[in-house]
RNA sequence: GCGGCGGUGGCGAAACGGCAAACGCGAUGCCCUCAAAAGGCAUUGCCCCAUCGGGGCUUGUGGGUUCGACUCCCACCCGCCGCACCA
């Protein structure tokens, strides 16, 4: 038999698969029910703006391997791919390379797209597509205007964030420590005219994660992001203006406690507080200041507080006494109402402005037994606390108070229950050029004027000079810009900026499903059919934006009609991170190789089983030369056995040792890919039964045990599979019904019975698989060596785990 | 600070309350070879006695639950990740 060589197998094969449209799976039939058995494998489509790393190869592969084996165990398996091509970084990628976004990705897409050919992932090519062409975004553009229409797309004037070097609007997520996420450069405010999708209006339903097979820390994640505070609204009185000014707490038990009350500098009360008194001009510099500092100073809990007061007073509706009002930027304009009451003895950051401003610290808040541990603030609040100082309110428990005080406030009108939640409105507005334009007119007559379903899509044009510079890009394009009013038929101008890329990548598994339709996004039965998702796999560093995106989406085309189900992803599996090399690979390490370096070397099947053999695949992992090397060495060791077993004489068939060691890796393989997604110790199954093999290819049963070795890897080694399979006179592998362990065969005769003495393993003995459990006790009794261990104490109890053990406890001496 | 995940041989790891270290890497010895590459066979957690062989110990630390704990519970230490001036 010729040496392995995947340079010629691999090529092979996939023409093989190419021609007869192996992995293509058409839409069913209209009218056609639902199948329980579709099954909609996923992953995360890649951004064209490089190629594709070394994580990629494990995401990829892992989809790969739920692909064949689902479609093998006889499900309907539909497994799209596309390309993520709008956005930032293919827009960076371009610039740096000195051409056209749309050249860069579309080079980028035919690598990649030859790349996956290469590795022989089986996707279905018929459902490609790329968010950046036409046909793709008109429809992006037609469910903004259904959002739009639903009241779910807005546009405010907003204080945003924003970068100085990539000259756009960041969401909060693509602030990172008061740093650019991408650039990493310090993120500046600004206040603009900014489109925002009401993301907060599903933020109670985005905490629903029942049904949901998500990994806990994920659920944990997004729990975080949502950030569901339950706690009052209470209401303070500024008596000279009269203003009436509502604040969020979670500690309506310390409102005695309050001494003072602090604006946001960006609350729009802030100037009325102050016009034409003597403290006008300090507050509204210490406003302008603050809007200028960067988000990045303006954070940490450690920075010395600043702030200016205004001279107003409020009421402390608990109390009744006034206290002063002022102006800090540690209140934050977008989370509550951009007010609170400073409470100093029960709150670190109010302590620390207090502190600052020498103002009063009033304790309201003790422990109900013994002194509180520590100085100022005491933040405990349970029912392990008792309120001292708070008028009516005195000695009832911290979480009594708590329901006591707010009920008290309703009846005066001065406070009921409230939520509040971390989670923003979602701003997808970007000043950037290589995005889909938002479908949108401003008429100077009608204000803003959706563009017409027929008139989609607007087409993003092709303009040289697309580099940011402080205005969108497309604004210089007066030609485009320049359009007539559809309500009015005067002139009108076309919204020049374009949207976050996160829209698009918000649907695109929707549109999968009916990736052809020319009338809309999707036909909703289609929709239905498959989805929704079954398997969705991905990196975790798009666990809160992404998917909290994706899943608003979700919800609101249910709630409009268009689809039939509120959640996108039914299963959720987050890939690690994959190291090479020793560190995090990165472009200005210069440390990046490749997977295709390693795809050269060894071929498709040994990287793509090497990506999942060393170690579980939602762990971190570390690549070595070493484990490409081993995995090679594994399909060359597979490769001549299987050709011994091939060319020994035939064989009669009849059961063997070899027979039960390979039902048993059917029934170990099929429980670890299906079941448990434990994709490493399969391989390992394999190994084992292909080790055992090789001890004798001339055994009866042999060739059974190399046909059931290739098919269980088939997954992860589809071109040696498919070629070994060929040679033991077998056809059509990929589409070849997965084996099924026969129980019959997984039973032996006897089994070693394993003796504990008080729970520590004395001996081991072979006895026969239908004792009874009195039989199991007497032969384990018996046995010399635990004879020894029970050294002539009395037996008081023997625990019996059929098939497996005894366990004789015996009276401590 | 809050939350999550992890800590097992020289290394990657396995063990789904019941034999700790499967599978692989690396290493050592031998075989094949003129030689190498490739491959094969054997050994390989630690300690002790030892001739065959036998005995003991071991899953970050300390406690608990259990007949029995790498696994479950509590506390602590270390590492990684997420969130964080969110009232």
């Amino acid at each position: 038999m010729e040496k392995y060589d995947p340079h010629v197998i691999e090529p092979k094969w996939q023409r093989v698969w190419e021609d007869a449209q192996a992995f293509s799976v058409p839409n069913p039939p209209s009218g056609t029910p639902r199948n329980p058995n579709k099954r909609y494998v996923l992953e995360q489509l890649p951004y064209p703006s490089g190629t594709l790393h070394m994580g990629h190869m494990l995401v990829y592969t892992l989809g790969d391997i739920r692909a064949h084996f689902y479609r093998r165990t006889g499900h309907e398996v539909m497994r799209p791919m596309g390309f993520d091509a709008f956005g930032l970084p293919a827009e960076n990628a371009a610039i740096r390379g000195g051409g056209h976004p749309r050249d860069t990705v579309e080079r980028n897409i035919e690598a990649i797209r030859a790349f996956m050919k290469r590795v022989g992932w089986a996707i279905d090519w018929d459902r490609e597509l790329s968010t950046h062409q036409p046909d793709y975004y008109h429809w992006t553009q037609w469910l903004f205007l259904k959002l739009y229409e639903a009241g779910l797309a807005y546009r405010r004037a907003a204080p945003v964030k924003w970068c100085p070097n990539d000259q756009t609007v960041l969401a909060n997520e693509q602030v990172i420590d008061g740093r650019c996420a991408r650039c990493g450069a310090v993120v500046e405010s600004r206040n603009l005219e900014q489109w925002f999708f009401r993301t907060t209006a599903y933020a109670d339903e985005l905490l629903h994660f029942e049904g949901l097979q998500w990994p806990d820390r994920i659920v944990t994640m997004q729990r975080n992001w949502i950030g569901r505070s339950e706690g009052a609204e209470i209401i303070f009185r500024i008596e000279e203006l009269d203003l009436d000014v509502p604040v969020f707490t979670t500690r309506p038990d310390t409102l005695f406690g309050a001494t003072f009350f602090v604006f946001a500098p960006e609350n729009e009360l802030v100037p009325k507080l102050v016009e034409g008194t003597e403290h006008e001009q300090e507050v509204l510099e210490y406003v302008r200041r603050t809007a200028a500092v960067s988000a990045q100073e303006r954070m940490g809990p450690e920075k010395e507080k600043t702030g200016v007061f205004t001279g107003r007073y409020a009421v402390n509706p608990g109390t009744g006494e006034p206290i002063p009002v002022s102006v800090s930027d540690y209140v934050l304009m977008d989370y509550g109402t951009g007010a609170i009451g400073g409470v100093p003895a029960h709150d670190e950051r109010d302590f620390a402005f207090a502190q600052r401003f020498g103002l009063p610290v009033k304790t309201v808040v003790v422990p109900a037994h013994g002194e509180p541990e520590g100085g100022a603030p005491f933040t405990g609040h349970s029912e392990n606390e008792v309120l001292v100082d708070s008028g009516p309110f005195t000695g009832m428990t911290s979480t009594e108070a708590k329901k006591a005080i707010v009920d008290w406030l309703g009846s005066r009108h001065a406070g009921r229950p409230a939520v509040s939640f971390r989670l923003r409105d979602w701003g997808f507005s970007r000043q950037r050029y290589w995005g889909c334009p938002i479908p949108i007119i401003h008429c100077g007559r009608c204000g803003i004027v959706p563009v017409p379903e027929q008139d989609l899509p607007v087409v993003l044009p092709d303009i040289v000079d697309y580099l940011p510079k402080g205005k969108p890009p497309l604004a210089s394009n007066e030609e485009w810009m320049r359009v007539t009013c559809p309500s009015c038929g005067g002139e009108g101008r076309r919204e020049p900026e374009t949207m976050d890329a996160f829209v698009d990548s918000s649907w695109y598994f929707l549109r999968y499903c009916d990736p052809h339709n020319d009338r809309a996004p999707f036909e909703r039965e289609i929709v239905d059919y498959w989805g929704p998702v079954d398997f969705y796999q991905g990196g975790v560093d798009h666990a809160t934006v992404h998917m909290i995106y994706a899943r608003f989406f979700e919800k609101a085309l249910a709630d409009i009609g268009l689809v039939g189900f509120g959640e996108p992803f039914a299963r959720f599996h987050g890939n690690g991170w994959v190291q090479y090399g020793g560190a995090k690979m990165s472009k200005s390490k210069g440390n990046v190789i490749g997977p295709d370096t390693f795809v050269d070397r060894y071929g498709a099947d040994p990287v793509r089983l090497a990506m999942l053999f060393i170690g579980p695949a939602d762990q971190d992992m570390e690549f070595t030369e070493e484990a490409f090397e081993g995995m090679a060495r594994f399909v060359r060791r597979l490769w001549r056995i299987v050709g011994e077993v091939a060319a020994a004489d035939p064989r009669t068939g009849a059961a063997g040792p070899l027979t039960r060691k390979a039902h048993e890796t059917i029934a170990k393989v099929t429980d670890d890919i299906g079941r448990r997604e434990s994709f490493n110790t399969a391989i390992a199954a394999v190994m084992e039964l292909v080790n055992e093999l090789g001890r004798d290819v001339a055994a009866p049963d042999a060739l059974f045990a190399a046909e059931t070795a290739v098919s269980l890897i088939q997954p992860y080694a589809p071109h040696v599979a498919e070629e070994l399979w060929e040679r033991l006179g077998n056809e059509r592998l990929w589409e070849q019904r997965w084996p099924e362990a026969d129980p019959a065969q997984l039973e032996r005769e006897t089994f070693e019975l394993v003796i504990q003495v008080n729970g520590r393993v004395r001996d081991r003995i072979e006895v026969a698989s239908g004792s009874s459990e009195d039989e199991l006790v007497e032969r384990a009794k018996s046995s010399p060596r635990v004879q020894a261990h029970l050294d002539g104490k009395e037996i008081e109890q023997a625990i019996v785990v059929p098939g497996k053990l005894v366990n004789l406890v015996v009276r401590s001496p």
